[in-house]
DNA sequence: AGAGCGTCGCTTTTT
DNA sequence: GCGACGCTCT
């Protein structure tokens, strides 16, 4: 991309950038060359002075070829790139890499991945593939998972490697013999992913290092590309990324680096504070420069939050401010169980709707645990006010949908021995555990892949005739549709795939409202590789499987719509919402359990709950249960200490109400019922913290019982609201007619023939031009009437 | 080989 | 209250 003498016909040729930032902003935005930290107050316009920022690189003639920026999530990263596109024009923009960390890595290792010893068709391995592998090795290694928990070994692992320490490090240090078992599961756990042309998550970090540090002219090739580097997030870097980053900044130094200390809310992932913390010793001739002023939140909640997180020790120094107005007290609503607490927050979300003009998507309740939804799901139901829910149980984790991923990343890497254990047997081929180690041990004698070794299943000892075709058959499946890889569009290729693996006439023979749940489910997958095959004519089955494997399904396409927003606060970093709930402020829930006995586990509970406060713009709602139902009994809560530390004066007067009391109106307050006991007592909640005993609810008796909750059954719920885990926006069935033609996005225009079931198992049999029938669930598939 | 049953452990958060 | 896993039986 040379810079021809093109004017840029979308934008004028300077745009007044500078143009309402504020003195700080500007600063930093002006600030081009040499490192630059930008501690970044939660609601300072952080987003806005990056995108700013890039675009004023860009207009001062830098090429967006040598930018590159990296976020956390897929969606910040979208984010900025559509802001900058916006500042400049997309032509100007154009080339530049935006991305998080994982994406950027993957592409460039995809690159060189010979350099490292894999092939450039390399899987990306997420936690549940991790498992998989890990529990292979244990198996091999005669370990019981009854002693040593895999998943507990997988969080050690993650945890090692994103400290930069391998397996010998873990021995060396081990000190029992568990220890010792874990580093050896380790070790061996890396030469199957080794073996397996894979490589997880922390790989893309690590092997990116690797990279880098080994190849002396590729890091060469990238400090030459990448002249202005920008890091958001920063506090959330672990060391690998830190690693990562200093390194490909060496040469140029124009290194950016954003981020809140007191926003740092993933050391479980490996991230270190002490990055950003210590980014001013790295980099001596950094400039720094403070965004303080808060446009986001009212007086009332920036009090709040700043009160919370005075509680924690060692923060870089900033002092938030806004000019916005003193805004509405915080309510606190105390409940008596899980249930009152979702329906008074219903309610009282209902109610500012209708008597305060918000909008459902103003609105978002927030809670610690993605458990804590259910509860919160059923209210809003029943009270009929549509919601979705961001990053739920993810569409990828069924069990049909990882098996028809699995096929397919089996067929653009063969040596996947996780992903062909996964569908070998499925559907039945008669290929059971016997067998699978017969060949097992026959790829391991002679250090082949499994998939080499099912090639030669003839030699293979010890083989039930039956079983021996099987095999050959299953290889033929998958090298036969291999030749199309690169000859067929991914549409196509895949739909054909999946069918000859017979999985879709499994469950069509099945017939039950479950298969067809299923068979709707892959239908979605197919339909998802056509969608993106059509947007990118180019795309390679191995580009999609990339995409898929590092993107979370948080960016669905409910956040268009009108609804109030469910998630756990970590989703949440980022946004903000003119009305935040937070709910189950409890010891043991939020802060978690296991704050008690860690110090600093319980500043990261803080953190967290800052960064629930401060997603809030105008008004803040917490909510907390006496009872709670948690591993499938009740039990009994305090209220969290957290809410101790709010002080009293951003509290509302009436800010604590009984559930009973907040049902329609929120007003009765916490305690006795005694009309004149001031409710600045109660309110404390407390404001000391101590005082929490004194809050006990009042009895029961004076609460309306819940059982008016249970009289409301399941007809009372919407059927167009969302269902649980169904990503699905909902669909109208029951407006397909036999006759009708229509469309659908693979298979063309055709004609329905009858029509079966209703609402969400609603069916149309339908003939296609191409002359296909298809059996179709309605709720998925995408049926376009013409 | 596969279905069926009982036990266990567990739900923090995610690229 | 769920799912994953392991054991037993057919």
């Amino acid at each position: 991309m040379s810079q021809p003498f093109i004017p840029q016909p979308t934008q004028p040729p300077s745009v007044d950038l500078l143009k309402g930032l504020n003195p700080s902003q500007a600063q930093a935005v002006q600030t081009t060359k040499g490192p630059l930290l930008i501690i970044a107050g939660a609601g300072s316009g952080k987003t806005r002075v990056l995108t700013v920022r890039v675009a004023y690189l860009l207009q001062q003639g830098v090429s967006a070829h040598s930018v590159l920026a990296l976020t956390f999530t897929n969606k910040a990263a979208k984010e900025m790139k559509e802001r900058i596109e916006k500042l400049v024009g997309s032509y100007v923009a154009h080339g530049m890499w935006a991305g998080t960390f994982h994406s950027v890595f993957a592409r460039i290792l995809r690159r060189h991945a010979h350099l490292l010893g894999f092939t450039e068709r390399f899987t990306i391995y997420d936690a549940d593939d991790q498992l998989a592998a890990i529990k292979a090795v244990m198996t091999q290694l005669g370990v019981s998972q009854q002693v040593l928990s895999p998943s507990t070994i997988r969080t050690r692992i993650s945890f090692a490697k994103n400290a930069m320490q391998g397996w010998r490090e873990m021995e060396s240090q081990a000190r029992s013999v568990h220890d010792r078992q874990v580093a050896q599961i380790f070790q061996e756990y890396e030469k199957r992913l080794r073996n397996n042309n894979s490589m997880d998550f922390d790989d893309l970090l690590l092997n990116m290092i690797r990279l880098l540090e080994h190849n002396p002219d590729v890091l060469a090739e990238y400090h030459e590309r990448f002249q202005y580097i920008l890091v958001d997030e920063y506090q959330d870097t672990n060391r690998a990324q830190y690693r990562v980053v200093n390194l490909l900044a060496k040469k140029h130094r124009n290194l950016c680096v954003v981020g809140d200390d007191a926003q740092s809310i993933y050391r479980w992932r490996g991230a270190e504070i002490k990055n950003i913390l210590d980014f001013e010793r790295d980099y001596p001739e950094a400039t720094v420069v403070r965004l303080e002023q808060n446009y986001r939140s009212t007086k009332t909640i920036l009090a709040a939050a700043d009160a919370v997180i005075k509680n924690n020790s060692g923060q870089l120094k900033k002092t938030l401010w806004t000019e916005n107005p003193e805004g509405e007290k915080i309510a606190l609503l105390g409940c008596r169980d899980d249930r009152e607490e979702a329906t008074a927050l219903s309610h009282v979300i209902r109610t500012r709707i209708s008597e305060q003009g918000y909008q459902y998507k103003d609105v978002a309740i927030l809670y610690r645990t993605n458990a804590q939804s259910q509860a919160l799901e059923d209210a809003l139901r029943r009270d009929s006010i549509p919601y979705h829910i961001v990053s739920g149980v993810s569409f990828y984790k069924r069990k049909e949908v990882k098996d028809t991923i699995a096929y397919l990343r089996l067929l653009v890497n063969p040596s996947d021995a996780e992903s062909l254990l996964r569908v070998i047997n499925e559907p039945a081929r008669g290929i059971g555990t016997t067998s699978i180690q017969r060949i097992q041990d026959y790829a391991s004698a002679h250090g082949i892949t499994l998939f080499e070794a099912m090639q030669q299943a003839s030699k293979i000892g010890g083989l039930q005739k039956r079983i021996e075709t099987s095999v050959t058959d299953f290889v033929k499946l998958i090298t036969e549709h291999q030749q199309y890889l690169d000859t067929q569009p991914p549409s196509i290729l895949v739909q054909n795939f999946i069918n000859a693996t017979g999985m879709p006439r499994m469950y069509q023979a099945q017939d039950t409202a479950e298969a067809m749940d299923r068979l709707g489910n892959i239908d979605r997958v197919l339909s998802h590789v056509a969608e993106v095959n059509e947007d990118e004519p180019d795309l390679t089955l191995a580009q999609y499987l990339e995409q898929i494997a590092l993107v979370s399904d948080q960016d669905d396409p409910e956040l268009g719509n009108n609804t109030v927003a469910l998630m756990t606060i970590h989703a949440a970093k980022g946004l903000e919402f003119s009305l935040v709930c937070i709910a189950g402020l409890e010891q043991g829930l939020f802060p978690l359990s296991k704050a008690d006995t860690d110090p600093s586990e319980e500043e990261e509970e803080r953190r967290l709950f800052y960064v629930a406060l401060t997603r809030a713009q105008e008004q803040l709602v917490l909510s907390f249960a006496e009872r709670r139902f948690r591993f499938g009994e009740v039990n009994f809560t305090r209220p969290s200490k957290f809410l101790s530390e709010i002080d009293s004066s951003c509290l509302s007067a009436s800010g604590v109400v009984t559930a009973g009391g907040a049902v329609g109106r929120d007003q009765r307050t916490f305690g006795r019922s005694n009309p004149s006991a001031p409710s600045r007592s109660n309110q404390g909640i407390g404001a000391r913290g101590r005082t929490v005993d004194r809050m006990q609810p009042p009895s029961y008796s004076q609460l309306p019982s819940s059982e008016s909750y249970s009289q409301l059954g399941p007809d009372d719920v919407p059927a167009a609201m969302p269902r649980r885990g169904a990503a699905a926006p909902p669909v109208q069935t029951s407006k397909y007619r036999s006759g009708m033609r229509v469309k659908h996005p693979m298979f063309g225009v055709g004609q329905i023939e009858s029509v079966s079931g209703v609402g969400q198992n609603a069916k149309a049999t339908v003939l296609f031009f191409s002359g296909q029938r298809k059996q179709l669930m309605l709720v998925f598939a995408k049926l376009e009437i013409l």
